[in-house]
Order: C-alpha cells, then structure tokens, then sequence
DNA sequence: ATGGTGGTGCCACCA
C-alpha cells in the first residue's frame, strides 16, 4: 500500500498538477494539505476519475486537508482532538481497509510565525495536543501512519542554510522538541530511517522566492512518521523531487511510503 | 521578492 502526503498549495490553482502526478506515481492513499477551499468547491471529479475515493475537510482561503484513496475510507474523523474551539481544518483521519487495515492521519501543523506571539502559542498547543492524540494512537498498537506538513525543521541538516532559520518558528527549539517528544515515544520519521548518515537533506520544500529549488535552497518539514506496527511493514519510501521542476509546481513535492499492507 | 485566495478593482493576508 503506496501511502503518499502532498501540500498542494492550493487545490483549485493545481488540480492538473495533482492529477499529472497522481497517474505517474499511483499512490493508493494520498493525504492533501492546504487546499484552500471548502467542502463544496473541492475538485471532485477529475480525482474521482483516477479512481479514488475522497474524504475533506475544507476550509475557505486557508488550511484545509483532505485524504484520497482507491481503497474503502472507514471511521473518518476531522479535527484534531483536545480544543472545541479550534475553527483551523489541519487535520483528518481514517481506516484504510487493505490486505491489513492501516490507520491513516493527514496533518497541516500550525507555521507559527511570527514568533513570538499568538501564532505561536497556537503552534505549541497544537503540537501538544498532537503528542496527546499520537499516544492514543499507540496504545491501539495497530499500523498507524501520521503523516503531513509538521511546518518543523527537525535538525540543522534538514535545511541547506540552518543560520538562517534562527529566529523562525519551524526551527525553535520549542517546535522541535515537541517533535522529538512524539518521535521518543517510538515513532520512526520514515525519511530520517531511509536517510540515516545524509550530511544535509534530504528536503522536501523550496519557496518560491529568490530561486530557493534553482540553489538547491530547501528544508525538510514533510515528515512520514510511523508507529511500531507500521514500521514492521515498511517497504520502501520516496520523495518525488522530480515534481518541483515541473510546471506550476506546488513549493511542496511528495513524499511517500510504501507498507506491506 | 513568489504565489493562492478573497474582497473588490489593486491590496491584504497567509505561507
């Protein structure tokens, strides 16, 4: 089972760049963030076509995260748990019924810039309610698999210049931390697994600005995080840098693991 | 020093 994460930028802007990729690689779960666009403006059918099944949580202008699949979606949950009032579409879940069920989460966390400040603060309770949600998870001890835009550099070598990141939410040591946190609680960041001894990178975003993919000037902030039970059925895994040269590129490109499931 | 979106006609907000 290929189980892919993609932030989209947008959905509506690059629907054509999504189904151009979705025919070349055949994910057979894809998990999208920032579509920007509510429930009844999302693109269904050229998706519908490819074959998926659809499940979103849409938002107007901002966040949004929706899951695609060709297997059955069952027991689909939107938001994530521990604050009522949180209005933000950043999270999904759902059963993914294959030769083995796997637990699939879409997540698009908080950037959380300007720091200081509220953003911020929403950033960190964010990521503590994710610990919270992510403990549950592994108390079930099925294959579950939690992946997205965690908007977190996890370490210096996951950014081409770490000095300039200093005074960014996605590189505080606040922000990572609270990653390291879920990660001890036995996790595995499937890239870092892949990976293990990469001086620098592998990255998964490059803005736009100022030639950042021309120089190579990327970060790694799209994680695959896998619990005990679907590390054991870990195949293999791939980042689609190919996607950023592309026409309309999202400043996003793919990454994807594949589970013997 | 780019790009999507939305409320309006170029500008603000968010990344």
């Amino acid at each position: 089972m290929k189980i892919a994460t993609f932030n989209i930028n947008g959905i509506r802007a690059r629907i054509e760049t999504l189904t151009g990729w979705l025919s070349g690689a055949q994910p057979d779960v894809v998990v999208l963030q920032e579509i920007k666009t509510q429930d009844e403006s999302f693109p269904y059918e050229p998706i519908a076509d490819l074959g998926y099944n659809i499940e979103v949580h849409g938002q107007k202008s901002f966040n949004g995260v929706a899951i695609l699949s060709k297997l059955p979606l069952e027991d689909v949950r939107r938001g994530l748990p521990g604050d009522d009032g949180d209005e933000q579409a950043r999270w999904i879940e759902a059963t993914v019924a294959g030769r083995r069920a796997i637990r699939v989460a879409g997540l698009y966390l908080p950037n959380g810039n300007p720091q200081p400040g509220p953003k911020f603060d929403y950033k960190l309770g964010w990521m503590q309610r994710l610990h919270r949600h992510a403990q549950g998870f592994l108390a079930d001890e099925m294959p579950v698999v939690m992946l997205g835009d965690y908007n977190v550099i996890p370490e210096p070598r996951d950014a081409a210049h770490p000095e300039k990141w200093t005074d960014d939410a996605l590189f505080q040591p606040e922000s990572r931390g609270a990653l390291r946190r879920i990660l001890f609680d036995g996790w595995t960041d499937a890239v870092r697994l892949r990976e293990p001894d990469s001086p620098r990178g592998p990255f998964t975003f490059w803005d736009y600005q100022a030639g950042a993919w021309q120089k190579d000037n990327g970060i790694r902030i799209d994680h695959v995080l896998l619990s005990p039970q679907a590390a054991d059925l870990m195949i293999d895994l791939g980042i689609d840098r190919e996607e950023r040269a592309k026409d309309k590129p999202s400043d996003h490109v793919p990454v994807w693991v594949d589970l013997d499931a």
